[in-house]
DNA sequence: CTCCTTGTTCAAAATTCATTGAACTATTGA
DNA sequence: TCAATAGTTCAATGAATTTTGAACAAGGAG
């Protein structure tokens, strides 16, 4: 599978504010961040949208290097890229 | 003219964030920030884009709460409401 | 009053984004 | 092997956003 994710570096401003800029995207972040020590994955947020929408919104925040997904049998397993977001961008994570 | 602005408790995170992440509109916010000692009118964002295309980005950034614009004479001075953006949603600007 | 400068409003066109269901891949377990 | 589970991909649709130009309003200078 081999999912592609942003390096540090690559990491812009404008399209993680973008991503971020949508209740459920904002939703599955905030619940990323109440269970930071424990890794989710894509069914926990089905409450949040459909299972084709919830991928697709997982998407966006894989791709603007929000969060980081991998593949561990046939799940996802999706976690806060905290430290590097921390990096880039001191205070954002925090401020919302 | 009584430009509609939102008050404190109306300001919206995910509001906010959708409207910080267009590049147009962070280019605008950076502007202000640098000059935060003096408001800046329309014309000084018009190599970010046309007149009416400016129009519209301020507009949007004003009612999301994140510029106060005051009508003076044929002008309009545009400041960041970074008091009020530091009290709801501290560090954020900071962070930008 | 007349012109010029500043911006806004409006409608249309172009673009992008979000949402859905059906079909599909891949892994796991019986 | 067969069925169930977890997610992804695709194409289609509808909704929201951006962008443009033309027309407009309001204030200031002469």
């Amino acid at each position: 599978m081999a999912l592609p994710h942003p390096s540090v570096e690559q990491l812009d401003l404008a399209t993680i504010l973008g991503v971020l800029g949508d209740p459920t995207r904002l939703g599955i972040v905030a619940c990323l961040a109440r269970n930071e020590h424990r890794p989710l994955s894509c069914g926990q947020f089905l409450d949040l949208g459909s299972k084709t929408n919830i991928s697709y919104h997982l998407a966006k925040l894989r791709e603007a290097g929000v969060t980081k997904t991998e593949a561990v049998g046939t799940s996802r397993l999706i976690t806060l890229r905290r430290d590097d977001l921390d990096r880039r961008f001191p205070g954002l994570l925090a401020s919302i």
